[in-house]
DNA sequence: GCATTTCATTGACACGGTGAAGGAACAGGC
DNA sequence: GCCTGTTCCTTCACCGTGTCAATGAAATGC
């Protein structure tokens, strides 16, 4: 109920409209919201601006609006060598953040790191629940590191680690599906009930939302599309697939496509993209290959889906200011005839916006799956 | 309730731990729908082989069995040229069936054709509700034909017509749901929870389950794999897309790919199957690469969702006689290093089985949607 | 026979939903 | 200003569906 509430500040007759329930149903149900100070009616009027001006009969709506405040949350983001976390509220803003790096993958190491960020992000009130995002298998709101290629983990049942420690109840989620319930919930997907989001960076990832649900799939696999293939030819990716995606999007595929002609091994993604500014031959043919292979992921995604939206992040963004043409050429080429073009949306996301995911996907956690010890506490 | 009661004979604590309900309430919303007539108590103990022989400790359940003859459903398959019909009880059991040929794609040719099967089929009791499936954009459980190419039909309100004709409750579905409802509830996928339906033939189309449920997407367009590229190189479909799928899989693909080459313009797929047994190498070198191209689609479809196995179907699946072992090497190399690989089946299906997925739907609608108008009746 | 185990039923009860009825707050016409 | 129409919100009685706790029933194994 309180989920719908952040679609933004609504009338209960409004609210009975979206969720399909009775307005009885939904003054009941708001009263001890109200009553616990978790939702206020809205004096300002602010919901009222966008009503048909010719509709102004009848008796105004009182708005409702969440105070998002009362509910604390913290995200973790935790990759190879460093360790992100934020503090938000229940809508998802972010109060305060911080980071370490990692001296190694021990897993007594990062454990210290992430309760040392969650001590310090922790003391301005009670936190309701600790999210934390991580790559790898792993069922949605889970509890325990299936297998984590990056830091070498398998089976490592951290949720019960960090709970033990820190008293907050934590849950544990794959981070582009992270990464997803923070765009959606509160990003730049608010309010859209299908959607993909598509990461590119160190690797290529994905998360899908249908329905207004974040796809897990039966064993938290959803979205391994690194090697997909999306060109008839073009360099080879390190399992020796030719034109799978890949090859043309990774941040060390782009590197080194152009820093191996140019002789220059150790180029980055900033000095390929200067490269490219100035005109430069190679890297201008790089980023317009990695567009077009992003342009068919999305017309591939659009196809099988039926998305009418996809929604691009990740560090590796960067390329689109090279590589935006051919990506719609590519676009519009592989979609099918019947299908209708989806938007993309491109969102330009440190790692912070990895942690705001976690942190969401806690929310989220605590708003459909209220963990039964909590009960004991109380 | 009762939708589970089709995943077998199960008893009720049976029932209890995978609903996820009290043994209470098992007992309590099934005791109506013993005194209906609805389920019986299987005094046969089926279902209790399966047990594993060490846990026969305890009272035994007593297995609840779906008298599925109690409500009958009628499904139509509507192509260009054809309409299928079949009836069958709850369980998807066919029971009858009829087909008709299409003079021309006219609304009242069409109709007309339909209501013969329907009152050809209705007359042993009364049915519960009506399942159409064609081609083309509709959301799940629509009751207006969005756009159909094959019929050249445009927001053509079928239910509603069908309905005040027959009165039955009807719906209509897009035909690859249909049939994936078909196969996921009744068929080779019975009791899976997450599975893809992918059918060759005259197209190429898609149905997917996720968590149970359907997939239909936003407006109704998911499963639009048809310009999928799946290959390097190799013939150009009619979109002029090198390696797309369609290129590789439709019929007509294969027959002409197959025909011209060998003069034969008026191959049919019969016959082409046939030089391929007497060891054409033009023919097999057509089927390897269809069976790569089904090969692809299918790693894909697992790195994208996850799934844990793909049904194929259609009436082009006679091809895998001489597709087979270019598929399996083609899903185990595009599959990612760590995605668990499909299980892939076969399910070599007529339109009966097309007509039987719209009984299905029908019958899903029914359970989890139950029509207004059913009770002014009552 | 008895303990053990699992299944199934019952009754008291809570929660979340509904429909009907009625009061409250606004706009507009007279 | 007052009535009317409209929409919003609340209250009340009620129902359906679920739970918990207690009890009985049917099997196995010692």
């Amino acid at each position: 109920m309180r989920a719908l509430l952040l679609a933004g500040p609504l009338s209960r007759a409004e609210l009975a409209r979206r969720l399909e329930r009775s307005p009885a149903s939904i003054t009941k149900t708001t009263q001890p919201l109200l009553a616990a100070g978790l939702v206020a009616e809205d004096a300002g009027r602010i919901a009222e601006e966008p009503a048909v001006p010719g509709e102004s009969r009848g008796r105004p709506g009182v708005p409702l609006v969440l105070l998002a405040g009362r509910h604390l949350f913290i995200g973790v983001k935790v990759t190879s060598n460093e360790v992100f976390a934020v503090r938000t509220d229940a809508a998802g803003v972010v109060q305060a953040s911080g980071h370490r790096d990692l001296a190694d993958v021990e897993q007594e190491t990062v454990v210290a790191q992430i309760l040392e960020l969650v001590n310090e992000l922790r003391e301005p009130g009670e936190i309701q629940a600790l999210g934390v995002g991580l790559a790898g298998r792993m069922s949605r709101f889970d509890d325990t590191v299936r297998h984590n290629p990056f830091l070498g983990w398998d089976e490592v049942p951290l949720a019960g680690i960090l709970e033990r420690a820190t008293g907050i109840p934590t849950v544990l989620s794959e981070d582009a599906r992270a990464l997803t319930a923070g765009v959606q919930w509160s990003g730049p997907g608010r309010g859209m009930s299908d959607l993909a989001v598509l990461t590119v960076g160190v690797g290529v990832g994905l998360g899908i939302v249908i329905e207004d649900r974040v796809l897990a799939g039966p064993s938290g696999r959803v979205g391994r599309i690194g090697h997909m293939r999306v060109a008839d030819s073009g360099p080879v990716c390190e399992r020796g697939h030719r034109g799978c995606a890949s090859a043309f999007l990774t941040t060390a595929a782009i590197t080194q496509g152009i820093g191996v002609p140019r002789g220059r091994a150790d180029l980055d993604l900033d000095a390929a993209l200067a490269l490219a500014d100035d005109g430069d031959a190679v890297a201008l043919r790089v980023f317009a290959d990695a567009g077009r292979a992003l342009g068919v992921l999305i017309a591939q995604l659009a196809n099988t889906l039926g998305l009418p939206a996809v929604i691009l992040a990740g560090d590796g963004l960067g390329m689109l200011a090279h590589a935006r043409p051919s990506l719609d050429a590519a676009l519009a080429d592989h979609l099918d005839p019947h299908a209708t073009r989806p938007t993309v949306v491109t969102f330009s996301s440190g790692f912070d916006e990895w942690a705001r995911g976690a942190a969401v996907v806690a929310c989220q956690w605590m708003l459909v799956d209220p963990p039964p010890y909590r009960t004991d506490l109380a």
